[in-house]
DNA sequence: ACTATATGGTTTAACGCTAAACGAAATGGA
DNA sequence: TCCATTTCGTTTAGCGTTAAACCATATAGT
């Protein structure tokens, strides 16, 4: 039962839905959310706020899944808006810190904040954890990209 | 059990791993695809190989999910690298016909062997259809998500 | 100590995406 | 017929992403 055409075909539509939830959630996300956050954005001041504050953009970078390069646009645009501060790390010069504001916590409960009608919606339409149950099969794919991504 | 906390969680981590894997998996195809090859391209010229062939630009972007705006940029690509082929509705002073040219079909084609590989990889780690099983689901919240857009 | 390599962060070019404004053409109603 | 509205496609500004080149600093090997 290897290279089962069938297998394949359910292997593209796997994708071709995740692709496009990923798209259609991440624009009704930004849409909820206070003026001028993006996605990017929040997700790196929910890590900040909830994981690991006082971590380098490095660090942070592989944590949500973008080059540094990325990271450094994302954290411009916090810093701009006062919602992370950036020093110099104390005892390597290449390194930086990053550290969340206590505007950026406020932030960060507001985004969260507009998105919990969402899911609550979501809940009552999708009983009994059936989205839930998933999860781990899609952890597991993450993974399994994760370790062969080059 | 409504807003339970607990399910709250479960779904932003539901989110975050469809996220993570858009991401993730649209980076492992575009590696492997040939040289210029991104995967909204092939998806153009996926969906007119095998759905519909000389749409209209809007009625593709729609059934991508994308912008019409978005489909601008794509499809100008497409028709620079002579994979489709644009041409004015004939009975529709504002419309026009996206139909893909044998060299499309050929890179289509070129660009879904290339992928294999990597699908044939998943179903060997991933038996059982374990992946398939995920798409029900998917495919019900991808509805949900598209009939409350906006 | 000196050199080679590795690492952290920035920048740039290219692509994709949205939202919004725009021009051109079709449509519908008075 | 004429005007208002809708629809199709393009364009622009702004954000996010990668890949690659680059600079500064740290680390290891000789």
């Amino acid at each position: 039962m290897s290279a089962n055409p069938n297998d394949m075909e359910a292997l593209f539509g796997f994708f071709n839905e995740i692709g496009i939830i990923s798209q259609l959630s991440g624009n009704a996300f930004e849409k909820a959310m206070p003026e001028g956050m993006t996605l990017a954005q929040f997700s790196v001041l929910n890590h900040l706020g909830r994981v690991g504050d006082g971590w380098t953009p490095h660090r942070i970078a592989r944590a949500m899944q973008v080059t540094k390069g990325a990271m450094t646009g994302t954290l411009k645009h916090l810093e701009g808006k006062g919602l992370v501060v950036i020093t110099p790390d104390a005892t390597d010069g290449r390194a930086k810190r990053v550290n969340i504001t206590d505007e950026g916590r406020a932030m960060c409960d507001a985004c969260v904040a507009t998105i919990a009608p969402m899911m609550q919606a979501l809940q009552q339409d999708f009983p009994a954890g059936e989205i839930a149950k998933t999860v781990p099969v899609l952890a597991a794919v993450r993974a399994w990209l994760d370790e062969r991504r080059t």
